[in-house]
DNA sequence: GGTAGCGTTGAATCGTTGA
DNA sequence: ATCAACGATTCAACGCTAC
C-alpha cells in the first residue's frame, strides 16, 4: 500500500522527503501550506467542476443518470468558487519549482474561472489542451450539443520561466513524426481500469483515464521528477507517475478515496530504465565547436564548403572560421551573410564533398559526438 | 453593395429596422447603445484576442511570421481587457432578445476571461465548442504543443431562458444521424475564400471560415432571424447570414474592412426557401393524440397492444385509453404502470402486430402526420 | 494536359549560453 | 543586469512554374 500521511504528522516532522510518494490526508490548502517552497516539478489538478445541476436527469429509457452531486462539488456562488480556486492555486504556486508547470482540467462550468485566475496570479499559459472523448455521455434532452470534450490548461509558474520541461522530440516521435497537437483523443475511464467498490458501484464519480495522465506526464516531466496532485481522488496521477518512474504527492480528504488509491498504487509495477528513456533532439546534445572539426582533421584548412545547391562557397581557415569573397566569420555568420539573412545554422547550411554527393557538416559533428574514428 | 450606416445617422433616425442588413460604422459599444432593446435573435462575436507577442518569430527557413500585431489587438493589461469585455458584453445583452443566444470565439489568450465575464454577467453557458483546425500553423520552435484549435462559447441570455433556438434534429440528420458533438473540424480560411487586396495581401488578419459560421447559424437561428456581429471585420457573419436567409447587423470601425465586407455581401446569392427548410424534431411537430389513431381507424377499439418483447399487453378502448388488468389510462401512464416506472413514452413502448412483426405505434402517428393513406 | 516540385502562408503569448 | 553568439526549428493547403 502507498503510505498515507496524516496532515498533523507532516506538520510535526517536516523532514524533507518524508512526504514523497505518500497521500497526505487533509484539506487541500492546509496540506499544501505544510509542504516546502519550490519542492515539486509539476502539478496535475482535477478540482471540483462546480457543476450546476438543476434537479435530476433521466435517460430516454427513464433510467436515472448518476450525476456528480457530491458535497465537495457544491459552491454557493461563482464568488465562492473563485475564492476557493484562488486559494489552492496560490498555495500550489508556492510549492512549485521556478521552472515547474501546472496542469488543470475542467469543463465549461469551471475552466474559464480557473483560466482567468491562473492569469491573474501570474501563471503563464502555455497551451490549452482539449481532451476529445471517444465515448462521451450523450445529451439526453436534445437541447444542446453533445458535451464531448474537457479542457486542460498547461501553464508555467511565470512568463519568464523558459526552461520548463517539454519533451518535444519524444512526443513528435510517438505521433507519426508530426508535432503533437492541442487536441487529444482518448476514451473515458471505463472497463477494468474503472475502480469499483464491493457494491459494484464506481468509487469516484470523475476518475480520469490513465492514458490522459500518461501523456501529460510524459510530455512535461522527467524521470525522477516530483508530481503533485492536490485533488488526488483515487490516485490516477500517482499510479501513472509510479509506473513512469516519477515521484508523486497526493492530497485527499476522503478516506474512501485514499483507501482505493493506496491499494491501487501499491499494485503498480514501475517500468524499467530502458523503457523510460526519453527521446531527445539536438537541443540536448553537447555543443561542438566547428574548430574541433578542424583540429581533429575531419575538415582541413583550405577545403571548400558550399550550400546544398552549390550557389555559395567558402574556404575553411586554420582558425576555424570561414572566408568567402571579402567576408569572413563563423560558419553561422558567414552563412547568414552570403544569403542576406539575419541568422543561419551553419551546421546544416554548409556542405562538404563526399565522393559525388554533398553532405552537411552537421554529419561530421555527429562523428565527434559519437566518438567515432576519424574518417581519413 | 451592402448598405453602410454611419453611427450618427443611426442615432438620428432611430426608425425601427433601418439598421437591418447594414454595417454600422463606429465604435462597438457606442453602436450597440444606439440599437433598441431586445432586437436581435443571435450574436456572433469575434473580439480581439489580446495576443501578447514578445518579438518577431521566424520559421525554420528564416522567413518571418506575419503576426497579428494590429493596433486593435493591443491592451495594456488583463484589467483593461476585462473592462473592454464587460462593456461590449453588457451592451450585447441589452439588445439580445430574452430567448436569444450569443456566440463568442477566442483562443487561450482571451477566452477564459470572456467565459468568466459571461458568467459574471448572468449569461448561461450552454456549450463550449472546439474548432479543430485541419491545417493550423505549426509551433516553429518546438517549445509547446501545436496550437491546433480555437474555442467558442455558446450562451443564452440568462439561465431561465429555456426556449432558445437549437435545431437539434437538423444537426443530427446532417451528422450521420448521431447528435452533433462539441468538437468541430474545419480548415482555416484560405484559398479563394480568403479576401485579398489589390496588393495580394490578406485584407483581414483573422478572417473566419464560412463553414464555421454556417454551422453556428444553422444550429442556433431560424430563417428570418436577426444576427448581430459587433466585430464585423470583413463580414463573414453577414455573408453567411444572407446566404442562409437570415438578417444581419454588423458593427465595424475600420473603413477598409467595411469596404471589403460590403462588396462581399452584395455578391452573395441567398438560398431559396426550399433549401432553407429546417428539419425539425418531434418537439416541433404537430401533436397527435392517440385518440386520433382510433378515430382514423389506424387502430381499433378492442385491439391488443404489447411491448416489443410481448411481456405486457393492453387493450385499446374506444375513448383512446388503454386497459390492462385492473388498470387503465393513457398510453403513457399505463406503460409506466405495468413497468413500475415513474414515466414512459407510450408511443415507443407499445407495439401493434403488423403481419409477423411488432411495430411501435409511433409509426402510425407518422402516418397521420404525413397525411398518408389509411393502411386498412 | 497532368503532375512533380518548389515557394508561400496561417490569431504565435515559440531559446540558451557565456562573456 | 545586458549583449552577442550559437544554432535549433514546421504542417497542411494553395498556387505557380517547369516539364
Amino acid at each position: 500500500m502507498a503510505a498515507v500521511l496524516p496532515l498533523a504528522d507532516l506538520r510535526q516532522q517536516g523532514r524533507p522527503g518524508t512526504w514523497l510518494n505518500t497521500i497526505i490526508k487533509g484539506d487541500c490548502v492546509a496540506a499544501l501550506e505544510a509542504l516546502p517552497d519550490r519542492s515539486v516539478d509539476a502539478i496535475f489538478a482535477d478540482p471540483p467542476y462546480n457543476l450546476q445541476l438543476g434537479g435530476t436527469l433521466h435517460r430516454p429509457d427513464q433510467s436515472l443518470v448518476d450525476a456528480v452531486d457530491d458535497e465537495w462539488d457544491q459552491f454557493a456562488s461563482f464568488q465562492a468558487y473563485d475564492a476557493f480556486t484562488r486559494a489552492w492555486l496560490l498555495a500550489c504556486r508556492r510549492v512549485l519549482k521556478p521552472n515547474g508547470t501546472i496542469w488543470v482540467i475542467g469543463s465549461y462550468h469551471n475552466i474559464f474561472r480557473v483560466g482567468a485566475m491562473l492569469q491573474d496570479l501570474n501563471f503563464w499559459l502555455l497551451n490549452d489542451i482539449v481532451w476529445r472523448k471517444t465515448n462521451p455521455m450523450p445529451n439526453f434532452k436534445g437541447r444542446r450539443f453533445q458535451n464531448a470534450h474537457e479542457t486542460m490548461i498547461w501553464a508555467s509558474r511565470d512568463a519568464k520561466a523558459k526552461s520548463y520541461t517539454f519533451n518535444y522530440e519524444a512526443l513528435k516521435a510517438s505521433n507519426d513524426d508530426v508535432q503533437m497537437r492541442s487536441d487529444w483523443l482518448f476514451p473515458i475511464c471505463s472497463g477494468g481500469e474503472r475502480l469499483k467498490g464491493e457494491d459494484g458501484k464506481k468509487v469516484h464519480p470523475t476518475q480520469k483515464p490513465e492514458a490522459l495522465l500518461a501523456r501529460v506526464i510524459m510530455a512535461s516531466t522527467k524521470p525522477g521528477d516530483v508530481i503533485l496532485d492536490p485533488f488526488f481522488g483515487t490516485g490516477t496521477t500517482g499510479a501513472v507517475a509510479k509506473r513512469l518512474g516519477r515521484n508523486f504527492v497526493g492530497i485527499e480528504r476522503e478516506q474512501d478515496y485514499i483507501d482505493a488509491a493506496s491499494e491501487r498504487i501499491a499494485a503498480v509495477e514501475p517500468l524499467g530504465k530502458a523503457e523510460l528513456t526519453v527521446m531527445t533532439g539536438k537541443k540536448a546534445e553537447p555543443r561542438v565547436a566547428f574548430n574541433t572539426l578542424v583540429e581533429s582533421g575531419l575538415v582541413k584548412p583550405g577545403q571548400v564548403l558550399t550550400d546544398d545547391k552549390r550557389r555559395w562557397s567558402a574556404i575553411i581557415r586554420a582558425d576555424g572560421t570561414l572566408a568567402a569573397g571579402g567576408d569572413a566569420g563563423s560558419i553561422h555568420r558567414l552563412g547568414a551573410k552570403v544569403q542576406g539573412l539575419d541568422a543561419c545554422n551553419g551546421w546544416t547550411f554548409w556542405h562538404y564533398e563526399d565522393g559525388k554527393s554533398l553532405r552537411p557538416i552537421d554529419n561530421l559533428r555527429a562523428v565527434i559526438r559519437n566518438g567515432l574514428a576519424k574518417l581519413d
